[in-house]
DNA sequence: CTTAATGCAAAAGGTTTGCAATGCA
DNA sequence: TGCATTGCAAACCTTTTGCATTAAG
């Protein structure tokens, strides 16, 4: 392992070399799936299958689950699970974040990893590594704090 | 971790008080799979189901899938989604806290919540309130870190 | 007696897999 | 050309749902 911590300028570049590395194989379908991740931000494999099938050439289902899985080991994308349904998947080249999940209204509002800086070091004592890309806090936002609180004026 | 504090006077009680506020009923498989969940301490549907199969009557799957979501509502047992796969349940008569998984050799630690006060505030001050019962941390524990990083001895 | 709860079987949702065809390297 | 990759279809696994039957209150 020994990602070096620059942003990358382009992944397409990126994914051609790792793959490569590993000696496997650039192809059409491995770019669309890759390019949708970073053009959707969040997004579950069938929202990625939608994606590429908006565009020129027909990608399958199953092609979309095993290039997520190749482009995970490769480093390229991440995955949490944002619902109790399909995991969600997002790009590496992002600045690395944690989500916050509405379970009420099912936003979901990203936070700087530092908010989370305190648990990690408290782990960390204990040598539990936290994986902080993958983390999910669910509860409850503002508005529908609100909204629970105060019976509906309207 | 054990539990420091005698189990609650007994849940069977909660759960016909609590049943009967709902207008619902008691019967017998509501009462085995609770029991169950506070037996496994945390289990997925399909280890309840084993659980209570093994016991004198028989239980269906669809009538464990209803039943936790009733006692979820009821708010005796809760769910945390502690693998990629099926949620795992837990009692509410536990202490609540935190889990940390271990990515690699899948083990699960429980933390006081007091390790997550940090972010639930720093959270509450955007008015989001963090579900801690829900709460999952990914990552490598201590075990699995050192493996990594030191290449195998033996 | 009423109607909530269960069992059963079928359906649905998401993911995986075997295999022949395809196409990068 | 050789082997990784894809498409397709079937298999899988977990969860959900409709409906007739059972049983709690």
């Amino acid at each position: 392992m020994s990602t070096p911590h620059e942003h990358p300028a382009n992944t397409s570049d990126d994914l051609a070399a790792r793959l490569r590395e590993q000696g496997l194989r650039l192809t059409p379908q491995r770019q669309l799936i890759l390019r949708a991740i970073e053009e959707l931000r969040h997004a579950t494999p069938d929202e990625v299958l939608a994606h590429v099938r908006g565009q020129v050439s027909s990608v399958n289902a199953s092609t979309v689950y095993r290039t997520l899985e190749v482009l995970e080991e490769l480093g390229l994308v991440r995955h949490t699970h944002l619902s109790d349904r399909a995991p969600t998947y997002h790009s590496t080249m992002e600045h690395e974040h944690v989500h916050a999940v509405c379970r009420t209204c099912q936003a979901v509002r990203s936070y700087d990893p530092a908010v989370v800086q305190p648990v990690v070091d408290a782990l960390a004592a204990d040598g539990f590594v936290v994986d902080v890309g993958h983390l999910a806090i669910f509860g409850t936002c503002a508005d529908c704090s609100a909204a629970a609180a105060v019976p509906p004026a309207t």
